[in-house]
DNA sequence: CGGCTTTGACCGGCGC
DNA sequence: GCGCCGGTCAAAGCCG
């Protein structure tokens, strides 16, 4: 009897739910075989009539069953023990095959990293003398162009001369992906920033007349997307050689504000948009337009911005990567197209790649701009650029 | 009625 | 000088 209790203690710190249920049968046991050993005392003294003998006949066939009940519970108990244990152990092997997942994101992770490294030593190495850079990324055709030539500020380059910085990401859409994005069009403001664009931004300036020029080519099928400004059309032309009309739009959000827009669809592929901004706001972006900026900004990470933030200088607070951006298309001597905050000496003889590591992430410099190597792949994935600066 | 689009006219730059 | 072309103007019409 006493075993029995312990071994239901026992039960009860494991198992509440079944131990509550076992115990109430045991208990129930107990007092029931307690009551008839007292009479079978009582009645053991008395002579016992012929109805007595059947009662104990009876008695004894139930205490026959109840010592087989119990022997099916214990044998409950133990079933439950034993998926306790598997359990336990199944836990057991789990953590362990977390540990080892942990052991080989750590272990990816640092190779990743190593290969930065690696990648940004080589080019640094590999950077040529002459006044040409060349940066690529994903495929490359001949109808996209994929140079960045750097001249020479110390050249003694002539006013008319052409000062051209570009850079070009190229883009590896999925075609999947892309009927994807076809089917979200016209979702808002943050798919035509999430991505589903191609865009390739060019930038131009004309030293004379300071007026900022940014080209962006976005795939969309639907019409002109929103990009957070209001605007106003002013006129219309078929230009020669594309029989897409271009559409001449004037920013209206401030009186007197000079910045312009042209519209027109790509002849080689209809789906694209080109949408090309001109000159600098005069007064702060709305909201619409800085939350567009700066999802643009961070959808196409490090190298890509949007065209409102190159054309405003009122864009509050942009990212690190933005003003990098902005700092890598601009150059020295033309500040002013970024209302004249960003200064930058992209140009000279000092042009090479360094790298760093940066907040877990790996910058790879190329003296005149930053590259967050980390952000590589979705660059790649979702914007080419061309930034250049010319007369 | 105000704001926007449409559309033809006009203007200036550039090449021949 | 002339013609072409890109960009802009402004009147007319549309729409909420």
């Amino acid at each position: 009897m006493s075993s029995k209790r312990e071994r239901i203690m026992h039960i009860d710190l494991a198992l509440e739910t079944a131990d509550d249920e076992v115990r109430a049968l045991e208990e129930a046991e107990d007092g029931g075989d307690r009551e008839e050993e007292e009479e079978e005392k009582e009645e053991g003294e008395v002579a016992i009539s012929n109805e007595d003998k059947e009662a104990n006949k009876h008695q004894e066939e139930n205490q026959t069953e109840e010592k087989e009940q119990s022997y099916e519970k214990t044998t409950a108990e133990d079933v439950i023990k034993d998926e306790l244990c598997v359990l336990q152990a199944e836990m057991e092997r789990m953590k362990e095959e977390n540990r080892m997942l942990e052991e080989a994101i750590d272990r990816t992770m640092k190779d990743y990293y190593d290969l930065q490294i690696k990648f940004a030593d080589i080019q640094q190495e590999d950077q040529p003398k002459e006044h040409q850079v060349f940066l690529s990324l994903g495929r490359q055709s001949s109808g996209e162009i994929k140079q960045a030539k750097v001249a020479d500020r110390g050249s003694g380059l002539a006013d008319d001369e052409e000062l051209c910085l570009s850079l070009s990401l190229h883009t590896h859409v999925d075609p999947h992906q892309r009927d994807d994005a076809r089917e979200e069009k016209g979702k808002g403001l943050k798919s035509w920033a999430a991505g589903e664009l191609t865009t390739i931004t060019s930038q131009s300036i004309n030293p004379a007349t300071r007026k900022t020029r940014v080209s962006v080519r976005a795939r969309c099928q639907g019409p002109p997307m929103n990009d957070g400004c209001q605007w106003r059309k002013y006129g219309q032309k078929v230009a020669k050689g594309n029989p897409c009309p271009r559409a001449y739009y004037r920013c209206t959000v401030a009186p007197g504000c000079p910045v312009r827009k042209q519209v027109q669809r790509c002849l080689e592929d209809m789906s694209i948009l080109v949408t090309t901004y001109e000159g600098t706001h005069n007064h702060p972006l709305p909201v619409g337009a800085t939350a567009m900026a700066s999802t643009t900004a961070a959808s196409a990470n490090s190298l890509s911005s949007s065209p409102l933030s190159y054309l405003n200088p009122y864009l509050a607070n942009p990212s690190p990567q933005l003003s990098t951006m902005r700092s890598f298309t601009s150059s020295a001597g033309y500040s002013g197209i970024f209302g004249g905050r960003q200064q930058l000496d992209i140009l000279g003889p000092h042009h090479q790649a360094t790298s760093s590591a940066a907040g877990g992430g790996s910058w790879i410099s190329t003296g005149h701009g930053v590259w967050n190597g980390e952000d590589e792949k979705s660059l790649a994935e979702q914007v080419g650029v061309i930034a250049s600066t010319q007369r």
